[in-house]
DNA sequence: TTAATCTTGACAAATTTTGTCGGGAATAGT
DNA sequence: ACTATTCCCGACAAAATTTGTCAAGATTAA
């Protein structure tokens, strides 16, 4: 399993996006990176995949950029997060279950779950709900960051 | 946050461990890495940060080895993983705070909300646990998992 | 036409992971 | 005391991955 900065700046230059999604308007990829101090051609590569994955939309030439391709509400931070990261998967055998010659390794079902409980945490957060800083009632354990966050 | 076959491979190691732990004999690495296919001089690497973080004991000598320094009802995977992985933790700033030139990033929050969903499920299961399948029952996907794994 | 911006592919530096190796120290059994 | 076994430690090295950089091209608005 593997969250680095790699999905942490998608997510980040995602959520300026959001932020900045004023009627249709794009956002150039210089005054994202400036913002959030993310390397102006790494992003740009980065973008490069969220576009495929169908959540950017861009647009070339003066006063062109990037923008949402969905409401901020309809895109989850797993969507994002799995389209520029190589492996969230816990498992080292893809979940096929030949982790320990052939057969299943002793940890294999606990993978299982931890990648189930990180999908679940990410596929039911949406930008908005970040930007809104709501997130999800189900984790019990969010008050007291929010507190914290003040 | 990152988790790496070195994780994985200790908490392999750690049940193996956990399920050859009659009496009080130690159980050398040559043996447990034959089993669960993990290089053995790599695996002694391992077992350093393990016993230097109390979760292993271990005797020199023929018929010497490793053993659970704890009853693996005790030992928590949490531990384990954090003895060896460098950073689980999700955010850029560890936690501080600065991670966009002095201030929170976007994102900030959701990582820390995600470390404390990782943590929370890593924390709440012992070696006894998983090698009695049962982990947790907050996790309410969890059954389709040990049913598909038989 | 021109300037701004995305688009693409290739390349390169830095870091981390994933090991390997050799020698040393302790211990049980003889 | 000797020997075989095993842990112990530090250093090294290969491989993979991350983290960028760069140059040339294509598109578009004004």
């Amino acid at each position: 399993m593997n969250l680095t900065t790699k999905g942490k700046y998608a997510v980040t230059a995602s959520l300026d996006l959001a932020i900045h999604n004023k009627k249709s308007s794009f956002v150039a990829i210089s005054s994202i990176a400036e913002r959030q101090s993310i390397p102006a051609p790494y992003l740009e590569q980065l973008f490069r995949y969220l576009r495929k994955a169908g959540i950017l939309d861009s647009l070339r030439g003066p006063s062109g950029g990037y923008r949402l391709n969905r409401p901020s509400s309809e895109i989850k931070i797993g969507e994002i997060v799995s389209a520029v990261e190589k492996r969230m998967d816990a498992t080292q055998c893809g979940g096929v279950g030949d982790c320990n010659g052939g057969s299943k390794c002793l940890a294999h079902n606990l993978w299982m779950e931890l990648n189930s409980e990180v999908d679940h945490f990410l596929m039911s957060i949406s930008l908005e709900d970040v930007i809104k800083n709501e997130t999800t009632n189900k984790n019990k354990n969010l008050d007291k960051f929010l507190i914290a966050s003040g």
